[in-house]
DNA sequence: AGCACGCCGACT
DNA sequence: GTCGGCGTGCTC
């Protein structure tokens, strides 16, 4: 009998499409993809479900044109995460399974492994025989490695080989297996044990009472106190016992030491999602995944969509970071998907940070999470001492007490680090005749000097403009810059210390690829100098040999129309103190503010971050903000003014005829800078005590809201859960 | 999002 | 007289 099959089409739709199938509907399976006309053109779906075609003819259905996977493309666990993940985010499901998918998968690529011949010496080998010189180093190498060798790992070692290998394999020294792709891993399994001291110790226990069933735990450890220990103990752990774990690591630069540390200890059967991996590489770590052959998967964001066949644990790693919440498309928070997969699975999830976000401690202090602390720095590194400096009646952007500091450290022999949340040279052009400002023509921002590319840059929309030397309003030859980046304050630092090196860390110094690695690796040498950068370099990094680190101007963190600003710069500071000082030497932090009498610094310096977190969690709640309520943004985007601000006024008078009074309307409002990149921006903030009324509104309402005239012509988002406010 | 269908301006 | 502009409408 014919079947009728429900598909999911890439199209920013919010429905399916039913297609007709000569086969039988038990021939379909969920996960599936077909080839289908639509609208059309070919595109890939997704198959949903099947039911037997019982009326007498469906001739407004159109045949489904050829069925890619013999098998479920996507597993049943897997599936169902990606449909919870379209209602939750009210995000259209077509696109949810793009998201999900890694590009090669998302066409009509089949879904099937690279093999590879790996090589080995051979169990009973017969003494030595006189050998070719290149099938002795051959030898030689596979001596050196326990686990077989694959083709390319040894060609690249000993350059084209093959006839020698063939060679020995008929000797019966060496055998050959054709085994699935594995990353190349050079060298051996260095670290077998690892000592734990006692607190390491009785977390992993705890966590490993509850290996069987959901729990998340909220690990909460100074910085350098050996979270990762903990992480690599436990997966080892669960690969003993045959299950997956997936490690979840924020978008940095430099993903590598993390990753190297769990090779280290664990060998092969990793993989690693993340974006400097090519589309093939993905593809491979995926389908090692779902076949179970990879039992650690570490990956950015996207690869909470990672099917996992045994899944033993989730492990997301500086949880608080704000690069597991994709910001456009499908706006999902990876850390919540987590929890949803951990309760499916009914496995734990582990949350680390030295500055765990609000959310978190809000549901930890619920007992939804139970908190495990981490309290001693491993191998006993003292925190360093955090000094106020006020910028009141300040001049220059850094003031005699931080030069002087400056000054002291280097001549010790060590490095400075300073933070300025602002790159380029200076943040504004004026004349000081006319008052003309250097403005974006795209953006309601002002254009940035970069002096040594001799432009003016805007920082939203990347456009540029060659630096004026008169002003284009009134000809005077006299234009001032005011403020500071990251280049001016390089410069007169340079100046100031001409005999240390100023090294500048921002994007525009590590743009060239490898460039930031080989800044880390300058940094690495020890040499005494000054790095002056953004908050990139706040991330996860470890350089010994820096005691001083300077915050240039912490006051946007208490003055900034975005709400958590305060919540981020309570994190910026704890982990730039956390930087200071790592090896045996002792830190020092200087923060400067024209604030220092403000009640955050108190809670801050003489209490701790958790006294910060408490106190902005009681404000949050008074203000009815995220993480006591719940919020929803409609965002909007046109390129005529207004019609982002009257698509939102539609918006609201259709949710305004679905009565749900526990739902409070706020808006719809332009964006804090309302045009960007030439479109103009508004928002309406959906504000609840409960996530259900919000939820059913937005099922009720978002079928018309769709349907609107201005939907089609405007660029609009759902965004639940959101970060921030535009 | 694509893509088709449809009704008005400057080109061979 | 036609090529093509992007407004509007639909996608099983």
């Amino acid at each position: 009998m014919s079947s009728i099959v429900q598909v999911a089409v890439p199209c920013p739709l919010r429905q399916t499409f039913d297609y007709l199938s000569e086969l039988d509907a038990d021939s379909w399976q969920p996960g599936m993809r077909v080839k289908v006309s639509f609208s059309g053109r070919n595109v890939i779906g997704i198959v949903i479900s099947s039911k037997n075609n019982d009326s007498v003819d469906q001739k407004t259905l159109k045949n489904i044109e050829q069925r890619i996977d013999e098998q479920a493309l996507i597993p049943q666990t897997l599936f169902d995460i990606i449909v919870w993940v379209s209602r939750y985010y009210h995000h259209p499901i077509g696109e949810c399974f793009q998201a999900a998918l890694p590009k090669q998968l998302r066409r009509a690529d089949a879904a099937q492994l690279q093999y590879e011949t790996y090589w080995r010496l051979a169990k009973n080998r017969q003494p030595e025989q006189r050998l070719g010189k290149k099938q002795q180093q051959i030898i030689n190498l596979l001596e050196q490695h326990q686990n077989a060798l694959s083709d390319s790992q040894i060609k690249k070692q000993l350059g084209s080989c093959k006839s020698s290998l063939e060679g020995l394999q008929k000797l019966e020294l060496i055998q050959a297996d054709q085994t699935a792709k594995m990353p190349l891993f050079n060298g051996n399994i260095l670290d077998h044990s690892q000592t734990l001291n006692s607190d390491q110790q009785s977390i992993v226990e705890t966590v490993w009472q509850h290996k069987d069933n959901f729990q998340p735990f909220l690990l909460h450890g100074v910085t350098g106190s050996g979270k990762t220990e903990i992480y690599i103990e436990l997966t080892a752990r669960m690969m003993e016992q045959g299950k997956q774990v997936l490690v979840l690591i924020p978008e940095i630069g430099l993903t590598g030491q993390f990753v190297e540390r769990f090779y280290a200890r664990l060998g092969s059967q990793i993989v690693v999602m993340h974006s400097s991996v090519s589309d093939s590489e993905r593809k491979q770590a995926w389908l090692l995944a779902r076949e179970g052959a990879a039992k650690v998967i570490i990956g950015t964001r996207s690869a909470i969509f990672t099917p996992l066949l045994n899944p033993g644990l989730v492990i997301i790693d500086e949880e608080h970071d704000s690069s597991y919440k994709q910001q456009d498309g499908l706006r999902y928070h990876a850390r919540n998907i987590a929890m949803v997969r951990g309760r499916n699975h009914g496995i734990p999830v582990v949350l680390g940070s030295a500055t765990p976000s609000l959310e978190s401690l809000h549901l930890a202090s619920q007992g939804r999470y139970q908190k495990l602390q981490l309290t001693e720095r491993a191998g006993g590194a003292q925190l360093p001492k955090v000094e106020l400096v006020s910028t009141e009646g300040l001049s220059e952007s850094i003031s005699p007490q931080m030069l002087q500091a400056i000054e002291k450290h280097l001549a010790r022999g060590n490095q400075v680090l300073l933070f300025i949340n602002r790159r380029g040279f200076a943040p504004i052009l004026m004349c000081h005749e006319c008052n003309w400002q250097a403005h974006c023509k795209h953006c309601d921002a002002r254009m940035v000097v970069h002096q040594h590319r001799n432009i003016l840059f805007c920082h939203h929309c990347g456009y540029i403009q060659r630096l004026p030397d008169e002003c284009p309003d009134c000809g005077h030859k006299e234009l001032k810059h005011y403020g500071a980046g990251t280049e001016k304050i390089e410069q007169s630092l340079a100046r100031r210390f001409a005999n240390y090196p100023v090294i500048r860390i921002d994007r525009d110094t590590t743009q060239a690829k490898n460039a930031f690695a080989e800044i880390v690796a300058e940094i690495q040498s020890g040499e005494p100098q000054i790095l002056v950068g953004t908050q990139m370099l706040a991330k996860g990094h470890d350089f010994h040999n820096v005691t001083l680190v300077g915050i240039v101007d912490a006051d946007h963190g208490l003055f900034s129309a975005d709400f958590r600003a305060t919540e981020n710069l309570a994190q910026l500071v704890v982990q730039v103190t956390g930087r200071a000082g790592r090896g045996q030497k002792k830190g020092q932090v200087m923060i400067q503010t024209s604030q220092p009498d403000h009640e955050f610094w108190r809670h801050l310096l003489h209490q701790n971050y958790a006294s910060v977190a408490e106190a902005l969690l009681q404000e949050r709640t008074q203000l009815m903000m995220p993480p006591s309520h719940y919020w929803v943004v409609i965002r909007s985007e046109a390129m005529i003014q207004n019609e982002a601000m009257q698509l939102l006024f539609d918006v609201l008078s259709v949710m305004q005829k679905y009565p749900s009074p526990e739902v409070i309307l706020l808006g719809p409002v332009p964006a804090l800078m309302e045009k960007k990149a030439g479109r103009y921006r508004a928002q309406l903030l959906l504000s609840c005590a409960q996530r259900k009324p919000l939820h059913q509104l937005l099922d009720q309402t978002l079928p018309e809201i769709s349907k609107l005239k201005l939907a089609r012509k405007c660029r609009w988002s759902v965004d639940v859960d959101p970060v921030a406010l535009i």
